[in-house]
DNA sequence: TTACTATTGTTTCAATCAGAAACAATAAAT
DNA sequence: ATTTATTGTTTCTGATTGAAACAATAGTAA
């Protein structure tokens, strides 16, 4: 990671991303825990000024995740005040190299640009950045107290998931390139929060026409067999 | 307006307004006329270090519309890097003082955050700022190049109200405080940008339940007369 | 081979909703 | 009293949705 000292990026704004996986039963996200500290918090990071805003997010979660091209959407950008706390970040520096001066532009005020990320949680292989000393998944229902105001932000992006999840069956970026009808609606129930009646969630998915079917699963169960289905590539 | 010179603002973090309104016929938004320059723009502005986000457009929306307590909402963060144009932010700026040091903050790359907002388009005289020459409404479906990227903020913006018209009767907030069910109808119409059924329309809107039936309006033309109605004050 | 079982894909049936048209009411002008 | 334009409501039909029943089938066990 660059180093912070290092003047190129652009003061009061950060990015907090909250990334999504689907565990195969429930829905996760990923947190760091920063040096010594002990805070738990989103994965975060700066703008260079060179660099877009997107950029700057794909950059990151690269980073973190080892994962690139990924479904990654802004969702809110946060101002509030509150969002300024030097003694915090010095702690969280001070464990990582020499005191900073006492008007480094990390210990100011930031904005922070939310993004969301949905990732194949089997996929990843989570690798902690220089200021943390872990990164790990945690089930949405369980989210402990964390910095700043990232329990809210956590809940915006849930917020957001929700209200959006038909659109071109976002859902799918948290599952394989091919998948079962039911794992489909596993990742539905555990986004909403509720179980849906199993007949019509088929004819719904399928009646939307974007689902490409293709070979059986056998998975050695002593039933019938399960298709296998992808997003079919648009035209 | 404060001078830009002081201190007091965050660097690199503006925001831009799209103010819309509704003339009885057509959609239309609210644009600035730079000095000299010519150059038509939204209505935008900067933060100060100790007010939020929110406030920040809320206080520029009171200096050009004269109205508090109006509906607004943030819809979307724009950080792509084209955003900035010394050559041109010195043009309108050289036009209000004397020129600028080469490394002042306004010359530098901004991150701007978009905020919608509905007015009661009768209510208002749009005031210019120290910066613009005047302000003027704009129907949606004529709008004429605009500086930087804000003909795709506008874009955004009016795609966000479609997709969120009917959350809580958003357009109301268009609408004066007692309004027909014609003109709810030709709002919705103008920010569709299609006929929708009269007959259906009333069903729907009286269905959600958070329409007031109030007494009739008796308009003078030779024909029953349309109730009033208003939102309902929720309990 | 032949039941048996668990799971999946599909169909059916009723209830609800949505789109289009018809019908009913009415305020003002003639 | 008649006419006209507009508004409020109902009716009819077809589409959609929710719940349950039915059908198919891959493995297991007798």
């Amino acid at each position: 990671m660059a180093n912070l000292e290092t003047t190129g990026f652009l003061p009061h704004i950060a990015y907090d991303s909250v990334i999504f996986g689907f565990s195969g039963e429930k829905l996760k996200i990923l947190l760091i825990e920063y040096h010594k500290t002990g805070w738990l918090a989103l994965p975060g990071g700066f703008v260079k000024v060179n660099e877009t805003l997107d950029e700057a997010v794909k950059r990151g979660l690269l980073e973190r995740t080892g994962l690139d091209q990924i479904f990654l959407e802004q969702f809110y950008t946060f101002g509030s005040i509150e969002r300024v706390r030097p003694d915090i970040m010095k702690q969280i520096l001070s464990a990582h190299q020499e005191d900073l001066p006492k008007d480094h532009w990390l210990l100011d005020r930031f904005i922070s640009i939310g993004y969301y990320a949905l990732i194949d949680y089997d996929k990843v292989e989570p690798t902690p950045d220089a200021f943390s000393d872990s990164i790990n998944w945690y089930s949405v229902d369980e989210i402990p107290d964390l910095l700043f105001d990232h329990n809210f932000i956590v809940k915006k992006a849930l917020d957001h998931l929700r209200t959006h999840l038909d659109q071109k069956l976002l859902s799918v970026n948290l599952l394989p390139e091919r998948f079962t009808m039911k794992e489909l609606q596993q990742v539905y129930e555990a986004i909403l929060g509720e179980k849906l009646n199993r007949a019509n969630f088929q004819r719904k998915m399928l009646s939307l026409g974007i689902l490409e079917r293709h070979e059986k699963l056998y998975a050695g169960g002593s039933h019938k067999a399960p298709y296998l289905y992808s997003l079919k590539k648009k035209a």
